[in-house]
DNA sequence: GCTTAAGGTATCTTTTTGGATACTAGGTTT
DNA sequence: AAACCTAGTATCCAAAAAGATACCTTAAGC
């Protein structure tokens, strides 16, 4: 490891804010979307927000922005080449979140039981 | 990649939060730290932050707390086994962290350069 | 000539996060 | 008897992030 951790946190400002993950999962999945498409896709976010967060995905050269001179406006968001390479990092703080989910679920769902198995002892 | 992308923020939750990394980071470094020695590792945190992020990460059986019962008091914190398992995720993190870093001078560095090459080209 | 459409921006309010400061316990040192 | 030590809590306040709501544009359809 280095000697700060700023790389580690320039990782994070990719991914931190309740909805860049989840851009970033709908975009890999469906390739190409509208902005009408991702507000649809992610219930409950605002434009503001869903703007925000594209906008600095695409600055961090991860996220494209296709406009298309029309009216109404039409503009199509989508992976870049060098943000496809994000892949196998999202794939694997996927592949951690999910053993840690259950790592998290074993370790408290246990002492639920233990002490459920406590209080029927007792009323006994 | 799953159906939905919890699991992400799952991971993210581990080191979000301007302090986290630089906890674990230490504490992967030291191997053991007191509170004390954390905060001074630490610049510019307060107890209550740091005390605060150490309680997360114990919750999640990433750091583990030891108590010595003595006046005055002496806690020790470390990484636990589970939580020796994050640093491949970590380090992958700070990998692509690095290269990224990179990426966004080269892009936003070569601009500047083609901005200063264009001025010049306007005096001449 | 009013409404609808898409992709936003502007403004205000609420919520969340982080920070400053003071206080505690109780044995040891001065 | 006063001061110091460590590992915290408690309370209050500021700053940042997120959310709600209203508004803008311009062409087409009714």
């Amino acid at each position: 490891m280095e000697e700060n951790c700023s790389t580690v946190e320039t990782a994070l400002e990719m991914l931190v804010g309740k909805w860049k993950p989840v851009i970033l999962y709908q975009l890999f999945k469906n390739g190409t979307l509208r902005f009408s498409e991702l507000q649809r896709a992610l219930p409950g976010i605002t434009k503001k927000m869903l703007t925000a967060q594209l906008r600095e995905l695409e600055y961090h050269d991860i996220v494209h922005r296709k406009i298309y001179m029309q009216i109404p406006p039409k503009v199509e968001y989508s992976i870049t080449e060098y943000g496809l390479k994000m892949g196998p990092l999202l794939q694997a703080m996927n592949d951690w979140g999910t053993s840690h989910l259950q790592h998290l679920s074993e370790l408290y769902d246990e002492d639920r039981k233990a002490e459920q198995a406590e209080a029927a002892a007792e009323i006994k």
